[in-house]
RNA sequence: CGCGGGGUGGAGCAGUCUGGUAGCUCGUCAGGCUCAUAACCUGAAGGUCAUCGGUUCAAAUCCGGUCCCCGCAACCA
């Protein structure tokens, strides 16, 4: 883990405020980000980049902002706040944030197309498909068949096209080649069946005449591209292709790409062909979670009414979510949110093992060391064993951090909370303490600083929480899972609960 | 027969690649402890690993059939 970690959030589509999709997305990005800085032993600063953003050009955006009456920008810049504020609340310590209307970005975008247009892989041509009158959009056949829409015509529309097709060999090659390049392995042979069939060339225009809040072609001012062949590209452009070679070529090729499995065609097809044709690295790793469930059908903004894990944030803190969030979704597949599940979590594991372990420590300390952390007298087996436990995770937690494996990272750090909790049940220091005072320092000495490397292990997960933790027991939030982090000596203060136990609320 | 993933104690998952006493968290029951946020620790009950058949000394794991669930089938973000 001490190479260089790009990873990127899909820019956002800003035709509605900010919901528990893009949300979990950007803390999952946050949380690797945060591990792999921590794992970094030097220049921790500047050896990860995490961009995040907005997708802001596209029909539904130009609908959404007709709707209200406003300008496509205006529009824009009134929700770009809502998810600035929304990151700012839920802890996202981002690189950068991009907003495709930037001036950087379009630049980028335009350049792209000549390039790519100037090489032969863009062409003119007839597309003829059926078309949606009160959608106003072309729709697939599958759509058509669904009987979803009304007024479906088949239209003929002048347009242009990129040679997507040539690249299909290409890209099945690459990614039997690279085993980590489209992750989970379920989504990877979904891409590799739908390789089976012939890849047609992408239309990447619309015609100003129909939609024109988009780029202009550098090539053809009656048309403006595609939403997804701009938005892609904020990848690169958000890491200065093009502009600054030094800073693209630190960070580009991204080691992952986080999307939702939504998107995952856009991202592994076109994206990819796109970077052939522009003869670039493709990430190394294009990674697809689940889906947040809510009852039976997928949380989302069509659902208004729902408690999303969001509303959670400003009763039980942003924290608490965070932890929820990570450690209840296995990473890859769907998770249903309950109310019931949330607070089943946080009492069990944060409440229970990992906030009450601090109370027995920080207590039993007060108690007989009158709040002085005591020194190690001698070390017996059981401390070393308990020791050994923490110091593992060292080496445990980074490498399923790399295997995407989140919630068993997680796991294993509560695991060794409960091993201390076992712990002070076997050498039961509130006994120890009236015959052996030297021998019950031993063990809480032990105890705490165990506890104070989990804290350490967790920070990523829980930043605020955890840097209290360890501010409660060494005086200052310096994270660092070396063994020894507890000074003897050091004057402990008293503290509140780090999390008080819910009630579970009563069914209505 | 379009392609792919899955069906493991009450719930959620691991284990399947590299066959060999079925593991974890929650829940339930009993006991212990009493430092702590009625928390913590120990023990127990509970699984024909969807189903049928095959290979094997041995199958949750490999092979084949069947049933059920889910995803994908692009140019709308």
């Amino acid at each position: 883990m001490d190479k260089k970690f790009y990873v990127t959030t899909p820019i956002y589509y800003v035709n509605d405020k900010p919901h528990i999709g893009h949300a979990y997305t950007t803390i999952l990005a946050d949380v690797l980000t945060r591990f792999h800085k921590m794992s970094n032993s030097e220049r921790k600063e500047d050896r990860s980049f995490f961009l995040t953003g907005l997708d802001e050009h596209g029909q539904k955006v130009q609908q959404a902002a007709e709707s209200r009456g406003m300008d496509p920008q205006a529009h824009c810049d009134d929700l770009s706040p809502r998810f600035i504020n929304l990151w700012e609340k839920l802890e996202i310590q981002y690189d950068d944030f991009i907003r495709t209307t930037q001036p950087r970005h379009k630049n980028v975008v335009q350049s792209i197309l000549q390039k790519v247009y100037d090489k032969g892989d863009i062409y003119m041509a007839e597309y003829e498909g059926w078309y949606s009158v009160s959608e106003e959009r072309f729709i697939t056949e599958t759509e058509k068949d669904s009987g979803d829409f009304r007024d479906v015509k088949k239209l003929k529309e002048r347009n242009w096209f990129f040679k997507m097709g040539q690249y299909q060999e290409r890209l099945i090659q690459h990614i039997d080649g690279h085993p980590g390049f489209l992750q989970p392995d379920s989504r990877k042979n979904e891409i590799l069946g739908f390789l089976k069939q012939p890849l047609s060339d992408l239309c990447i225009s619309r015609p100003k005449t129909r939609m024109d809040w988009g780029i202009e072609l550098p090539f053809d001012k009656d048309y403006v591209t595609y939403v997804w062949f701009d938005a892609l590209i904020n990848y690169i452009s958000g890491v200065a292709y093009l502009t600054d070679d030094a800073k693209f070529n630190k960070w580009w090729p991204a080691s992952v790409h986080l999307i939702g499995k939504d998107i995952l065609t856009t991202h592994a097809v076109y994206w990819s062909t796109m970077l052939f044709s522009l003869e670039l690295p493709l990430p190394e790793t294009i990674f697809a979670h689940g889906w947040w469930l809510m009852g039976e059908s997928k949380m989302s903004k069509s659902l208004g009414n729902v408690v999303s894990p969001l509303d959670l944030v400003d009763e039980y803190g942003v924290d608490c979510v965070r932890y929820y969030l990570m450690r209840e979704m296995v990473l890859g597949q769907d998770a249903r949110f309950t109310m019931e599940s949330f607070i089943k979590r946080y009492n069990s594991d944060l409440a229970n093992d990992f906030g009450n372990l601090l109370n027995r420590v920080s207590g039993l300390i007060g108690k007989y060391f009158n709040k002085t952390i005591p020194a190690v007298d001698k070390n017996t087996e059981a401390e070393d064993r308990i020791k050994s436990t923490a110091e593992k995770l060292n080496d445990i937690v980074p490498g399923l951090i790399e295997k995407y494996r989140l919630h068993e990272a997680i796991e294993e750090i509560l695991q060794v909370v409960r091993g201390v909790n076992k712990y002070m049940e076997q050498q039961a220091p509130w006994k120890v303490a009236k015959e052996d005072l030297a021998r019950a320092g031993t063990i809480l000495y032990t105890a705490g600083e165990v506890l104070r490397v989990c804290a350490v292990h967790l920070a990523p997960v829980m930043p605020k929480k955890c840097e209290q933790m360890n501010r409660i027991l060494t005086g200052d939030g310096l994270l660092d899972s070396d063994w020894g982090g507890l000074k003897p000596g050091f004057q402990l203060e008293s503290h509140d609960a780090l999390f008080p136990r819910l009630e579970m609320p009563k069914a209505q």
